[in-house]
RNA sequence: GGGCUAGUAACUCAGUGGUAGAGUAUCGCCCUUUUAAGGCGAGAGUCGAAGGUUCGAAUCCUUCCUAGCUCACCA
């Protein structure tokens, strides 16, 4: 209780005693429910005996009589007390409950004049006081940034808001499912690292005071998961919660969370596959049809995915044939000679040439692909542990699948090679060290990995951040997460 | 970081230079079928913060804080 004591906090503190003095506890320790809110709202009228507890959420006097409603995430009640069934606790109800404090009751389901299934009460036991007020009833909260400092009132004001976060729930849970049933196993791997690898993204640094030394926090788990993989799984996934510390905005968070599964013996033409399997079983389980609406826009995800290389993408929306330039120098003369301008925050005469097309292609292609496209085949550097094309050494066995112009899952044909992996690691050194910040630093340790063996695998990617955005219509990545992170408030 | 917009009671919002307002919520009274219940009455404010202009500032000016949207970069 930081803030200063206003009025309506001043009176429902000074209940608190008056709830003692009455018999009740304040704030109790256990209520025995017979059924939730949601399971008693589906009770036939006239059982009797049901013991129900949530939070107030209205409550109405009629002199003798109130009604109420009783709510948690998954539903709500409406409760009956009337003054001639529960005696004295009539008034004890009116004196010391408010809105948004907790309850038990205990009484017989009715149906009510106006056809609502309620629980008439015999008694209520008081279980905790609440003794703030909560936001007006109708509006609820508006005001976007409170809605995300405050999220339980968002989630106790807004069905739209409980709707969202039981629907990630909902996703979460499917794609579990069915990576269990296709025999993947769900592992763990640390969060804090000596090298932040696995993609390209600037990290979260943070020290060790025992060991005395920076640790990073992972960026991505690949490199992990595939030691697993070395170690003897042959399917593996982790629902990582990685950190990037870069932009923040509709679709960036600080930490989100990142599916990663590897598969042995799988190539990537195998992963493409199973994504649209994956996909398939989770839209048609979590929204009971193949097409989803976002804002305007409507995605079908209906029928085979069109599987598009990066070379042919870019050349048809531009003009510009990325096999034809070789080094970095030709292909920016190239670039300028189309008039193609990045308005980039980073040197642009600095980057790679890997870099280079990665920005021509978010400039150029990317945001006109809305449903669902596999794009195949990008540029070696780019792309420092994915396998190598058999045709072309130039590009890698790699996918993204893009869908409203986000790149949604990412995965290929994981790199096995022990020397090449060292070759692409110095690459990307080199590349550092001319000024390109899109690099990854040499990881000796996953390197040792790989000379010991590991077998063909195939790795894929989500954003499930992004995906549950997607799902729920929601413009924002906050939006899908509970508590996003948030500037203090001083 | 740039541009635009916003911040007034616990909540939702009016108020554009002249005594700080409404609804919800709270407190008191009436009411046994309501569900944004209703009726009568009352209390509740550092108008985001600091400075300035003015006889007088929620209102005009300056700076700052916070947020949203948007543009550029990152999943």
């Amino acid at each position: 209780m930081q803030e200063e004591i206003h009025e309506q906090m001043k009176v429902r503190l000074d209940k608190i005693p008056q709830i003692k003095d009455a018999g009740y506890h304040a704030y109790a320790d256990r209520f025995e429910r017979t059924h939730r809110l949601h399971e008693a709202a589906r009770l036939d009228d006239g059982v009797k005996g049901v013991r129900v507890a949530g939070r107030i959420v209205g409550l109405r006097y009629f002199g003798k009589l109130a009604f109420g409603h009783l709510a948690d995430v998954e539903g709500k009640l409406q409760f009956a007390v009337q003054k001639n069934k529960v005696g004295s606790q009539f008034n004890d109800l009116k004196s010391l409950v408010d809105i948004g404090d907790f309850i038990g009751v205990e009484g017989e389901i009715i149906t009510t004049k106006t056809g609502e299934k309620t629980i008439d009460i015999d008694k209520f036991e008081f279980l905790s006081k609440s003794v703030r007020t909560l936001p007006e009833k109708f509006h609820g909260i508006t005001d976007p940034e409170l809605r995300l400092r405050k999220r339980y009132l968002d989630l106790i004001m807004s069905e739209e808001s409980r709707e969202r976060f039981k629907k990630r729930v909902k996703i979460i849970k499917t794609i579990r499912d069915f990576l269990d049933s296709n025999d993947f196993m769900e592992i763990d791997t640390p969060v804090l690292t000596n090298k932040a690898s696995g993609a390209l993204a600037r990290p979260f640094i943070t020290h060790h005071n025992m060991l005395d030394i920076d640790v990073y926090l992972r960026i991505a788990p690949e490199t992990y998961l595939k030691r697993a993989i070395a170690g003897g799984f042959d399917k593996v996934y982790e629902f990582a919660r990685s950190f990037r510390n870069e932009g923040l905005d509709a679709s960036h968070l600080p930490d989100f969370t990142l599916l990663e599964y590897y598969c042995a013996y799988w190539n990537y033409i195998d992963n493409m596959n199973f994504t649209e399997k994956l996909f398939r079983h989770l839209i048609l389980n979590v929204n009971g049809g193949l097409e989803l609406v976002y804002g305007d826009t409507k995605i079908s995800f209906d029928g085979e995915w069109p599987r598009i290389s990066f070379r042919d993408l870019i050349l048809r929306d531009c003009g510009i044939d990325i096999n034809m330039f070789e080094t970095r120098e030709e292909l920016l003369e190239e670039i300028n000679r189309k008039g193609i301008r990045f308005e980039a925050e980073i040197d642009v005469s600095k980057a790679g040439r890997g870099t280079l097309i990665d920005l021509l292609y978010k400039k150029v292609s990317r945001p006109q692909l809305i449903n669902p496209v596999f794009i195949t085949h990008h540029p070696l550097d780019l792309s420092p542990l994915a396998r190598k094309n058999d045709e072309n050494s130039l590009v890698v066995d790699r996918f993204q699948l893009v869908v409203n112009g986000w790149e949604v899952v990412n995965a290929y044909s994981e790199l096995v090679d022990p020397l090449d992996q060292a070759s692409r690691f110095r690459q990307q050194a080199e590349a550092r060290a001319h000024g390109d910040q899109e690099t990854m630093d040499i990881d000796n340790e996953f390197l040792e990995c790989m000379e010991y063996g590991m077998p063909p695998i195939s790795g894929w990617g989500m954003g499930i951040d992004r995906m549950i955005a997607l799902m729920t219509d929601s413009s924002t990545l906050r939006d899908v997460v509970l508590f996003p992170l948030m500037r203090p408030l001083s």
